[in-house]
RNA sequence: GGAGAAAUGGCAGAGUGGUCGAAUGCACUAGUCUUGAAAACUAGCGAGGGUCACACCUCCGGGGGUUCGAAUCCCUCUUUCUCCGCCA
């Protein structure tokens, strides 16, 4: 959520970077400064009469002491009046305070500098590569082939337990997932990140806290019973750990990795793209997140990024990194880098990883804060990226793994599986 | 799931209708003292709105109500604790 105060500031500047998010920004910012002097205008009113009606109750109090209950009761009267202008100001307040907090919710965040204008994936810029395409053998197969070849992931068992869209991993295919969950989790651990588990649903507040609600409502599988939402990723239940806090300069950074599984409904999406491990209802994903100082956050997203190259260098993945347009840019974000590994037998790339810095736009919304120098509140920076997404970093490795007589390993996850071969 | 108790500042903990945004202690910050540290002493020390700055306003788990006036009384929700039941 944008701050009132910076909008008022800097509009002009905003409705420039809208622009690239294809948004025509000047009328809606127009109506939250609107709003905004009205809600201020409307509080000043209020407050005076309330002063008012404070100085008299305290009158009365005193009169009431000093047995005076004859004046006292004529006082009485005029705060009747008061009362009653009161509860209209007060009312007008929550109207005016409510819808310039409904328009606040519908502004996403403001694109960073850096973010290409453009309208749809197509004009995602790519900054980096790295890693060797291989040459797959004559029959090379797409991974939903080769995990039936194997029998390592059953995609209509899922079907059946619980529908398309939730796979079960069975044997190898389900030691080679959890393999990989540990070994993300360990290279993370060794960066510093501290590894934490959280719960995997979580309330409302806590999706309004990170900008699933009230933006992507239908993303989300919601439990109606007990009004909690099933987590389309670990970034709202750890980043929702810092609502309402107000950090110490010296707390920063904040670093933190968690592994969960992901739930999404993925409403609409259906067709030749979604096929096999492509996209799920269920999958697993290891996440970090950081919160830091504003100063400090685009060089630790910087850091995050390289973190997240060391792993697919590791794991030798052919991949690449895009700088997101501001037409495929997330609502909360102001900048994200995508990560997609080449999937050689379906020939296309497999987004694996994004790494976003929301600068204030998650803060203002969780009320985490650190105190400055001057012991004063100001919004923190949060960020987070995937390290990364399981299902499409299997279908890398499935594919780009395969040989004539089966599916290698990655060296680096030879010690997780206790095998080398998928035979 | 049933019965009872509770929820106050970073923590502990007073406050049961009026100058209470809230005693006190601890913690924290600055200063005095000290060669330095500790101790002691002095001062400061919740958040938000508002203002050039004051003033002023709001917040004692959330929401609603009673009252001229609510941390204090009533209703409701949430959470925690104790006992019973159930259970991986």
């Amino acid at each position: 959520m944008l701050q009132v105060q910076v909008i008022r500031e800097q509009k002009d500047e905003m409705i420039a970077a809208f622009k690239k998010r294809n948004i025509d920004g000047s009328a809606l910012l127009e109506e939250v400064l609107q709003l905004d002097e009205k809600r201020r205008a409307t509080q000043t009113r209020l407050d005076s009469v309330l002063a008012e009606s404070n100085s008299l109750s305290k009158e009365i109090g005193i009169l009431y002491k000093s047995g005076k209950a004859q004046e006292a009761s004529g006082l009485k009267e005029k705060t009747a009046t008061l009362k009653e202008e009161s509860k209209q100001l007060n009312d007008e307040l929550t109207a005016t305070a409510d819808a310039l907090q409904t328009l606040l919710y519908q502004i996403p965040n403001v694109p960073h500098n850096s973010v290409p204008a453009g309208s749809s994936e197509t004009d995602n810029e790519e900054i980096f590569s790295e890693g060797e395409i291989p040459e797959l053998i004559n029959d090379a197969l797409p991974h939903w082939e080769l995990a039936k070849k194997y029998d390592i992931i059953d995609f209509e068992l899922g079907v059946k337990i619980a529908g398309a869209g939730f796979p079960v991993y069975k044997g190898k295919g389900a030691r080679l997932q959890r393999a990989l969950i540990a070994y993300f989790l360990d290279k993370n651990t060794a960066a510093g990140y501290t590894e934490i588990q959280v719960p995997h649903l979580v309330n409302e507040i806590s999706g309004y806290g990170t900008g699933q609600l009230p933006d992507k409502e239908g993303q989300m599988y919601h439990i109606t019973a007990d009004d909690l939402y099933l987590i389309p990723t670990a970034e709202v239940p750890v980043t929702n750990i810092f609502r309402d806090v107000i950090l110490n300069e010296n707390e920063f950074p904040v670093t933190y990795t968690g592994y969960t599984p992901c739930f999404r409904r993925e409403a609409g999406s259906y067709g030749a793209h979604v096929r096999g491990l492509n996209r799920l209802h269920q999958f697993d994903k290891v996440e970090i997140v950081r919160v830091e100082h504003p100063s400090k956050s685009y060089q630790a997203l910087d850091g995050m990024v390289d973190h997240v190259k060391e792993i697919l260098r590791e794991l030798k993945l052919p991949y690449r990194i895009l700088r997101l347009c501001g037409g495929d840019l997330g609502f909360t974000a102001a900048l994200t880098y995508d990560f997609e590994v080449f999937s050689t037998a379906q020939d296309r790339w497999l987004e694996i990883s994004s790494v976003s810095n929301f600068e204030t736009y998650q803060a203002n919304r969780l009320k985490l804060r650190y105190k400055d120098e001057n012991g004063k509140s100001q919004l923190a920076h949060t960020l987070n990226g995937s390290s990364l997404a399981l299902p499409r970093v299997l279908a890398g490795i499935l594919e780009n793994y395969q040989t004539a007589d089966g599916i290698q390993i990655p060296e680096v996850l030879i010690p997780y599986c206790d095998f080398d071969k998928i035979d």
